[in-house]
DNA sequence: TCGAATTTGTGCGTATGTATC
DNA sequence: GGATACATACGCACAAATTCG
């Protein structure tokens, strides 16, 4: 293995001059931060400030090196700090660019009105609200309820259920996921025991037309990074993209009716819950 | 600068001698993906597996670069992604260990309820129920609204109000940031008008004291990447760190009251609505 | 108590593949 | 095709914190 011998690296010439006792120049990574943060958050500052709008694309690594006098390594760190944050993505043999997000709001009230305005399901509602066209790709089958589907049910482990999987799309590209499970003890042998394409659409107006009166739902919301699966199918960053998780469970009575997983982008959803108090 | 002459760096050799045709072996990174994708992938599924559980050390960067045959940089950025993912956090001088986790439940339509259980903060009864102990820091100050609050609280922005942060603790650790503003007009003079230390604590409690009557609530829910701010505030690591942020706005027919901004760490809380059907 | 070994964090330079312009 | 630019990858050096004999 051939020895380089000894390099003459880091020069002991203090990295940030700007730096003098002053407790906190910048934001937060104020003293003599690490190169690659500092320059993070100065790039996230202009990003955050409207200078470098979105779609606009940032200073390549070689602009970065020489602003900055530092070396690839530290500029590829900064860059992808703010990856990893969601804010920029590249482009191989383009650019680092600034991300564009037009959020959706999802009307968690709106969406359990009964009867409502229709036969339009509540997603294509609320992707119409935002100026986005909705559609939709789903599969249903029998099968066995594992054990968390089984709590959530409230029935046995290996009960027979129906297990649908929903891609919602808004201009084209995925936006949501989504699968639910519903007990065949339930809807078996009715007109609604599948989801999709029998006389009524979503859960409730389905429920209604067997005698079961769907009274409350409850979510669980949480947020956690997208796993490499949901990457893929919801075309995210493998660097950095976060998801927001609902489990929702449709009630009768305090039966569960239904329960769902749905998984939507973290960075193009809010979900607005609106409640009475007592 | 001494040259260091031509290096033999990557070999011609297949980087995957597993991916052969067959269209994903592993999971998703499954062709012939880069390598430090499919270490972290690798880890991540001994994390989920619960082979190294939480707490866990990861191989150190010296063993990974041993049991896969690659650089350090290579290591670097797989341990990297996992931190960036909140799977891991690193500890200088020690090794890199799987984050341990513990979830708060935070139940919206428990916090509405109305002259419930006494003197004990929404907050102090959720820390119990998860298991911690919880304490508060706040700080009141009057000040002009600025535009986003005063659209929030339909009110003229330079007016004033009321303005109160907190940091609530659990166990010693900074588990949420909160801000609420209320306008001066409605509460000013009143025993009420300091939220904290008056007769009552809790928006509809002490509403209620000077005859308005909170009816609903409304909460825009939203996850994003932590400011540096955030990270500093609820201690938590500067990459990859995502918060929850709930925007809440209390309603006395129709009329907004308060409203707040609500931080926690993205990681550590559920939130639970539940919600009626019509 | 102290020092040596270990380990992560930060940083330098370079090389190659591949996609875009 | 050529220039540009990101993505991936190799190797090394030093700082800072921890661990352990």
């Amino acid at each position: 293995m051939p020895d380089t011998g000894p390099k003459p690296t880091s020069d002991p010439m203090p990295t940030d001059p700007s730096s003098k006792g002053a407790m906190r120049a910048g934001p937060v990574p104020g003293r003599s931060a690490p190169a690659y943060l500092r320059i993070a958050a100065d790039l996230r500052e202009r990003i955050m400030a409207g200078d470098l709008p979105p779609g606009g694309k940032l200073p390549t690594e070689a602009e970065l090196r020489r602003r900055y006098a530092v070396s690839s390594t530290v500029a590829k760190w900064a860059v992808s700090l703010l990856k990893s944050e969601g804010l920029v993505e590249g482009r191989r043999g383009s650019g680092v660019y600034v991300r564009v997000v037009r959020r959706i709001t999802r009307h968690a009230a709106v969406r359990s009105a009964r009867g409502g305005s229709g036969s339009a399901s509540p997603f294509a509602r609320d992707a119409t609200r935002a100026g986005h066209s909705g559609s939709c790709e789903h599969e249903s089958a029998r099968e066995a309820a594992d054990t968390r589907v089984a709590v959530r049910l409230a029935i046995e482990p290996g009960e027979p259920v129906m297990r649908t999987a929903y891609r919602f799309l808004a201009d084209g590209e995925p936006v949501q996921l989504s699968t639910s499970w519903e007990p065949v003890a339930l809807t078996g042998g009715t007109p609604v025991e599948w989801p999709e394409g029998g006389p009524a659409v979503g859960v409730v107006p389905r429920m209604d037309l067997i005698g079961v009166r769907v009274d409350e739902f409850v979510e669980r919301v949480t947020a956690r990074p997208a796993s490499p699966r949901e990457c893929q199918a919801l075309v995210l960053p493998q660097r950095g993209a976060h998801v927001l998780l609902i489990e929702r469970t449709y009630l009768a009575a305090g039966r569960p009716v239904e329960t769902a997983d749905i998984v939507f982008p973290g960075d193009r959803y809010d979900l607005v819950y609106r409640l009475p108090v007592d």
